[in-house]
DNA sequence: CTCCTTCTCCGTACCACATACACTGTATTC
DNA sequence: GAATACAGTGTATGTGGTACGGAGAAGGAG
């Protein structure tokens, strides 16, 4: 059986403790805290080994004690930056998952520098694996089975993706896509698009449904959107019930 | 009225062209062309600027006179690597939103490499914006807002985003997780999880849930979530049609 | 108590890559 | 045919990740 990546290890408190030599000066902890502060002021840019280390009083090649490289970085600070899933307490599964994706969608919301890194490294950490479990528990006992828990899990953790990057583009923050985010947006594409070749967007663009205040983009779109999903997960926990 | 960005001009072709000095000898076609097909051999990480100026039989410097930067550069790959959106010819709005995920999906998962700057880049190009104005064209006439065609537009993208992630993640191309793919993905896991912490997803193991074969995923996994989504869709179109 | 092992951290490079700047040559306009 | 704007090049600079070897600290062995 292979060894686990370092990072993982470390990030599951598996490390092997050495007896000799002097005693580790910094915990993983430490570094991911550093990193993600630094995200969190600047942006994902501004996390580069040297301000990381600098942040902490080390030298930059200290941090490499603790991981073999920035994407490994990177990775252990998804598991830190994500809080601990919701209690179920006693809401049913449709309850459930509905909190579950908000707090999903609230945090990567909250953290936009998240989206550019966590759609593309699975789960790892104990922590967002205990997002995935817990929506798993949330499932059990419809009737459904492991493969589709799991893939409705994908489904809802990608929709909160999705409504966290709509939010944050819309208050401009991740990218400057035309000027300063939805108007500059708008305005672009009102120039660039014509009714012939793109009848629907033209439409829409007239109608103003690009010009949504964010705040309504924060709630109502998002509740929208997620009861699309929760019922259509509904309708097949029916049809299993029954069938 | 605010210029257009250069890229996003040329892109449309809308570059004012001038009349002195030599003839350009290149076009932004050639130059994201040749990117891609860098991306598609290498990887994201092989499209440099001057990997590509050198495919070209150019000095690198010669790429700045077409794009601004490098994003600019990935931002023109997208739009020059999706295909044309499917045709809706006589189809109803949920055959068509069907075809358009799957052809979303599809294209996404044959150059994974877009997964990891589409995403985050909104829809600027010819082609990437008439992807969006098929969708709203479709939905055009089921007495839905635009607002909220355009919200279930982003959702529908999203899971095609999400699908192909987990598409890749399966054929392990595009990361490697824990080894190799899925199984040491899963087998990771196994190690690191305990039922008492994690009990849906030990129980989600357990069953094989993961283990399942891409081709699987590639469609009947798809097609299920899908289905839950236009349900979702339908009972709103139902619901508006008889208000 | 002393030496030796083993480990942590540091300083110093090195290398890859994006991009600024000044230059050369060319095609157009007067 | 001169003046001019402009395409493409060469070189230089800066930034940022990471390899390598050394120095000193803690513990164990004699």
């Amino acid at each position: 059986m292979r060894d686990l990546p370092t990072v993982v290890a470390r990030m599951w408190g598996r490390e092997l403790v050495s007896r000799r030599g002097p005693r580790r000066g910094l915990t993983l902890q430490q570094i991911t805290d550093a990193a993600i502060a630094i995200a969190d002021a600047e942006g994902l840019a501004g996390v580069r080994m040297s301000s990381v280390a600098a942040g902490l009083g080390v030298s930059t090649m200290a941090l490499y004690g603790y991981v073999t490289s920035k994407d490994d970085l990177l990775t252990a600070m998804v598991d830190a930056a994500a809080p601990e899933p919701p209690e179920q307490g006693d809401l049913s599964w449709r309850g459930y998952l509905s909190a579950w994706t908000r707090a999903n969608r609230d945090f990567l919301a909250s953290r936009p520098w998240l989206l550019q890194v966590a759609p593309l490294t699975p789960p790892v950490g104990p922590c967002t694996l205990r997002w995935l479990d817990r929506s798993l528990t949330a499932l059990t006992g419809t009737g459904l089975t492991a493969a589709e828990a799991v893939n409705i899990t994908a489904t809802l953790s990608a929709y909160a993706v999705s409504a966290a990057t709509l939010a944050t583009a819309m208050s401009g923050t991740v990218d400057e896509a035309g000027g300063e985010g939805l108007d500059g947006y708008t305005a672009m594409l009102t120039r660039l698009v014509d009714a012939d070749g793109y009848p629907g967007l033209t439409a829409a663009l007239e109608s103003g449904a690009f010009g949504v205040a964010p705040e309504w983009v924060e709630d109502a779109d998002f509740a929208f959107g997620l009861t699309l999903l929760l019922d259509g997960i509904e309708a097949l926990v029916a049809r299993r019930k029954e069938g």
